[in-house]
DNA sequence: GCGTTTCCTTGATCTGGGTCAAGTTTGACC
DNA sequence: GGTCAAACTTGACCCAGATCAAGGAAACGC
């Protein structure tokens, strides 16, 4: 895995800075983490990891999207995770990749060596508390994700797709957009997350553009006409 | 099963000791959790901690089995967890449950008020590492699940289970027992915790027992007479 | 521009597992 | 023991979503 290696960014400026694994370091903490990071960007559809492989590095994603995913021994794949920007790859005390890393668009990651980052993480509580933190969060996501995989409807999956993407992205930005998005995967790449099928995903995503909820800009670009009504189609409690 | 009624057990004589949060610690550290712990016992069925409730107390499982479940508004319910004997109920940083905890058989926990435990964590490397392993762990069991709630059928999500029965119980018991195991759920929690409906699973569960894989006892205690076949028909990679 | 490929849509058909509906077994309580 | 309810099994039928198949549209290289 040989990534060209783009100039670092200044920590400081960083787009990732609030979020990421980094989000409570100040001042000498951040300087360390300044001289051990190394930028890589992979091309759209190239491999990161893959399963099984010994991880000689740990990341934050700093650009561009990445994918979880687990195969069965006959092909059948699932998505078991989805890598945005701030998000976090690699595990303390984990030798190995438990699923395939596949960068969904251009990505670029923030790597840290894989020892040294776990000495930094020993002496440094700032940092250690944080990764707990989004090691909890990534647990209550797979849980709401077993919830959608086990029990909903191709169609209440879609919904919850999509509504999940107006969540991350109103997070995001601050700019009260509106409501324009762009799905992060192609057709098949949501069906391998939402468990069913290319064709199930295109036929769910044309119902619910002629129901007037969403509207297609291109393939990739939509808005969203009825937020609402994506909402209530994804079968959660309403209570959030 | 018999229904332990526990007062307190010393630590050192604690069956979990080995495997559960406090396996690292020793000395004046356990004499510190030997002073804050209580035990609890739950009767089958009762619900342990409802979703969106504070979260007073964490606890490790001493005995019996207990489940999280999720439910979305209209009543369909998927189980995202298993509680098995050392597992760990509770986050610390986290204020409330996310899922109802239910007691599948009579249970007994090791209770820990919360705040004290979140203290001691803090001043505890041992007790802190342990628990980030745990949720790594458990984290690694969720990706598992989604992989099989989403892309697996229902023979193999049953020969799966029945899978994980088997390598659960040679872990626990030295003993090499003769492949006899106790199903810890009704069919209906089965069917919860594997995204089927009860009759499913009990379909699947006659059709291994027609083909001579399993031989049942009475409702809830089995054999296994062919492990191998139910691990080829898990349909996961055959490199364990 | 024009072929080629990749991605997506839409239609027709099939099927695994859900739903509905009886029965049967077990075990708890009087 | 007898009664009753809960838990389980089995059968008949149905449907959401998979599979198979045939185009269409955007992207890419030449």
């Amino acid at each position: 895995m040989n990534a060209p290696v783009l100039s670092n960014i200044k920590c400081g400026e960083c787009p990732i800075r609030h979020r990421a694994v980094c989000s409570r370091c100040e001042g000498a903490e951040l300087d360390i983490l300044e001289k051990i990071k190394v930028y890589r960007s992979f091309k759209a559809g190239e491999q990161i990891l893959w399963r099984g492989e010994a991880m000689d590095f740990v990341a934050s994603v700093v650009s561009g999207v990445a994918t979880l995913g687990k195969t069965l021994e006959d092909g059948r794949t699932q998505m078991v995770g989805l890598l945005l920007p701030s998000d976090f790859i690699g595990r303390p005390g984990r030798e190995r990749v438990e699923f395939d890393v596949i960068a969904a668009s251009d990505v670029t990651l923030c790597c840290f060596d894989r020892k040294p980052f776990e000495n930094l993480l020993l002496v440094t509580p700032h940092l250690s508390e944080r990764l707990v933190e989004i090691a909890l969060d990534e647990l209550d996501a797979a849980r709401d994700w077993m919830l959608l995989l086990g029990r909903k409807t191709a169609r209440e999956k879609i919904a919850t797709f999509l509504d999940m993407l107006i969540r991350r992205s109103s997070l995001e930005e601050e700019t009260a957009q509106n409501d324009a998005l762009t799905l992060p995967l192609s057709r098949e790449e949501i069906a391998n997350y939402l468990g069913l099928t290319l064709e199930t995903v295109s036929r769910q995503l044309s119902a619910l553009k002629s129901q007037g909820i969403i509207q297609f800009k291109d393939r990739r670009n939509f808005e969203v006409l009825n937020p609402q009504a994506l909402c209530d189609l994804s079968g959660d409690d309403s209570a959030n």
